[in-house]
DNA sequence: CTGAAAGCGCTAACAC
DNA sequence: GTGTTAGCGCTTTCAG
């Protein structure tokens, strides 16, 4: 029982619209009745209902987020800078959890299509049967994941292949030359898994290293795959004395399970990885690491999905937008000693 | 440009409501028109528009929850419960970070309410000034902190001053006698710290044990905060041999500044705190912490604001429920050695 | 400057 | 079984 306009008018004795007009600021109105107007409003709690005003202006302000987990330092900075941009447009933000699920995903996806987001953002990698039907209806749809050139849809990343290529050559120049890699494939569909992949292998060509086919595993997405495949690593002879991983969860899995086997990071094996491990100041190892510019990412996102129109495109086209990574140097890496 | 009902009417040369029936589930409609509306529906991507519904029903079927933080283990857990039990009752959530300031938690409630949100379940500690504006609406409010018994607020929460006894106890058992307690103020309004801190001054007390007055010190709730209590305790003479901490983000920073001055944790100092400092199976040390029963916490709470009416007050009282904590050891304490 | 009225998409009486 | 209708709270022409 919230104050409705229609409350306000009965008490003021005024119509319904001239209410309106003024708490939104449009139509001119006599200074005296937009005083009294704006102090009974606040008297009663008015608050509008957005409900009622977004199904009148066919607007509705709000955007979605698609993530496969929350307590993933990764998607945690994604959130909280998604969310310092959504309200900062004065956009409502839902937040969907996948947990690496697909058919959850699809779920969501529905639920929001009937919220009438004005876009959603996917930072999952996940394929949704639903995408045509929510472009379909109307729903922009953003991915903060690498697409191909000629894919219709809209996307903001930074350049996996440059990036782990980078990171590879960091480790190369530390004297390393026996390296591993934990790349992911999630079926093949994963392109930003390949394009990392990719920056590997070439990397070690351009160095012209041979690449042992022992030394690559898929090691899937999670802690857990992360740790099989890290085990098979155990096996290997020689070791690698530097591994590569596609995520931080593998990295972690990576660490465990070396330091359970007794090697010391990075005095036996260096790890180096994409995304930190740690989202705050925290006495854990500092991972060396590939770090997205989650706050630009999301200030773009965002802004494509509310302004499209805005683009040069006219929100017409699908945007392709490349951001700049750090790498950055932390305590699981070192040069080698022989 | 989604489908709406009328679309499909036309299309199919019913009635509008026949249509709204059959897609409920409500009323008889024959087995036929059932099935050709079903199927044209899902022809035409038909979606409920959500706004159109709950402006209809009144039922605005959302829940907005208010996190202080997102990068922080313990909220990231709240949320990824909320998440789950919001969505298994088909239920948006709305999701807003108050980055530990007032204002922006206000200007978010407000926002909130204007989306008519079934109810509110603030993890935060700020006694917004909208709450009551809040009320007045209709929105139910749940409070994830402890209150008093007096207070007009739903709420659901460990028991604080019994936690934070029990790892007292727990480290005194280790040998321990001379402890050092962070505690949070913000002001005197957060009940929850004082609980903490009561706890620690009731356990030493029980166990006949001094508190030297500048073992004890107000480090505020973030990990810059905590880094200067931890600075000042490092001038004591003599140091104490454990700590507690308010919470996990002090915890760390009282961590980073010891083995930055060269102590080790936990031979030299032991360290004990609320809430996990890594979400995940994460190679940072882990800490000897009170863990919070998240996932009953967020089950009960989305219960009680969509299921308020089922309750035994009929959602006309305070809840005031009190789940239980686990202690859980970490590698950050070990017997006291002289 | 202010009011009347239409209509956004939907649900739920109420008729037939 | 199916259709008609009113109205949720709001914005926005169009009159006055």
């Amino acid at each position: 029982m919230p104050t409705t306009l229609k409350d306000l008018a009965q008490t003021l004795n005024l119509s319904i619209s001239t209410i309106s007009r003024v708490l939104n600021g449009k139509g001119a109105v006599s200074e005296q009745t937009r005083n009294r107007i704006l102090k009974t409003a606040s008297e009663m709690n008015y608050s509008a209902n957005e409900y009622a005003r977004s199904l009148k202006t066919q607007k509705y302000n709000s955007i979605a987020l698609m993530v496969p987990s929350v307590i993933n330092p990764y998607y945690n900075s994604i959130i909280q800078s998604i969310e310092e941009k959504s309200r900062s447009e004065n956009c409502a933000l839902l937040i969907g959890v996948s947990n690496y699920n697909i058919e959850r995903a699809d779920y969501y996806i529905r639920f929001l299509a009937s919220h009438r987001v004005t876009g959603l953002i996917v930072a999952t990698n996940d394929k949704s049967a639903f995408f045509e039907e929510l472009r379909k209806n109307g729903i922009r749809l953003l991915s903060l994941n690498q697409h191909r050139e000629d894919s219709p849809i809209d996307w903001i990343a930074i350049d996996n292949a440059a990036a782990m290529s980078d990171l590879t050559q960091y480790i190369l120049n530390l004297g390393h030359s026996n390296l591993a890699c934990l790349y992911a494939t999630n079926g093949g569909e994963n392109l930003t898994a390949s394009l990392r992949y990719k920056g590997f292998l070439d990397c070690m060509r351009r160095n012209g290293l041979e690449v042992a086919p022992q030394l690559t595993l898929d090691a899937g997405l999670y802690y857990e795959t992360g740790r099989v495949a890290a085990q098979q690593l155990l096996c290997c002879s020689p070791m690698p004395t530097a591994i590569l991983c596609h995520n931080n969860s593998i990295a972690v899995a990576v660490y465990d399970v070396l330091t359970e086997a007794g090697l010391r990071i990075p005095e036996d094996v260096s790890i180096a990885c994409f995304d930190a491990i740690i989202p705050n100041d925290v006495v854990a190892t500092r991972f060396t690491c590939i770090i997205q510019p989650t706050e630009q990412i999301a200030f773009e996102a965002v802004n494509r999905i509310l302004h499209a129109d805005q683009y040069p495109d006219g929100g017409q086209g699908f945007l392709q937008k490349v951001f700049p990574y750090r790498l950055v140097i932390g305590d699981t890496t070192c040069a080698h000693r022989k």
